[in-house]
DNA sequence: TTTACTATTCGACATATATCGAATTATATG
DNA sequence: CATATAATTCGATATATGTCGAATAGTAAA
């Protein structure tokens, strides 16, 4: 199936993980954006490309650049809506990533 | 307390199993070291360096190398009997790894 | 259709990393 | 001590990566 992963895939998920300010917007965007849930990035729950540059000191194209890598690998799924990108986690890949580490 | 970890630590964890040999031999490691227990490195189940490299198709310098990494992040621990390396994967940082992930 | 705002892409560059082979160190045994 | 085996360290190198700033593209609203 579409679904199953090898080692280089999850090398590939640990990698986007690897970088501190990529695992910041990662887990940023999982704390407004609940797996499973599609969050719009509003007033009250701001986390756009911009305001997360602006947390982390880093320019707007640097997060779209990691943005882009945590899409690549599946962590999250994003979705244009209007000027600003909704995102969300991806559950199926959370779990299998727990499931790897499970031994 | 020393065992509490920031984003960076995390980070550097990520980084020890991003790499597709690294994590292949962290996999295989912690296939014959159950978390835990110690397992010497025997005949019925040998994992030293020169063998994981000739598994693997790298020299066992580079083996030497991605086996300090993964010991530097914590992940592993080693301890040498003889002239062979035992070694185990650390229960508590596997714990935190995955109750990272719990969000 | 302008203008404003947001995100992406592109080119450049400095730094980090994976890997190798040679030299060295550690341990065990003749 | 000399030899053998195993692992580490070191120096070199090619490749990958993170970041920036400028240019471009998408969307909304005046």
């Amino acid at each position: 199936m579409s679904n199953s992963k090898n080692i280089e895939d999850f090398a590939e998920i640990f990698k986007a993980l690897s970088n501190a300010n990529r695992l910041t917007i990662f887990l940023r965007l999982a704390s407004c954006c609940r797996p499973g849930t599609v969050s719009l990035f509003d007033e009250e729950n701001s986390a756009y490309v911009g305001e997360l540059g602006e947390e982390l000191g880093v320019v707007k194209s640097t997060v779209s650049h990691h943005i882009k890598e945590l899409r690549r690998v599946g962590l999250i799924r994003t979705e244009r809506r209007g000027q600003k990108i909704a995102c969300w986690v991806d559950p199926d890949i959370l779990a299998a990533l727990k499931e790897f580490l499970s031994f």
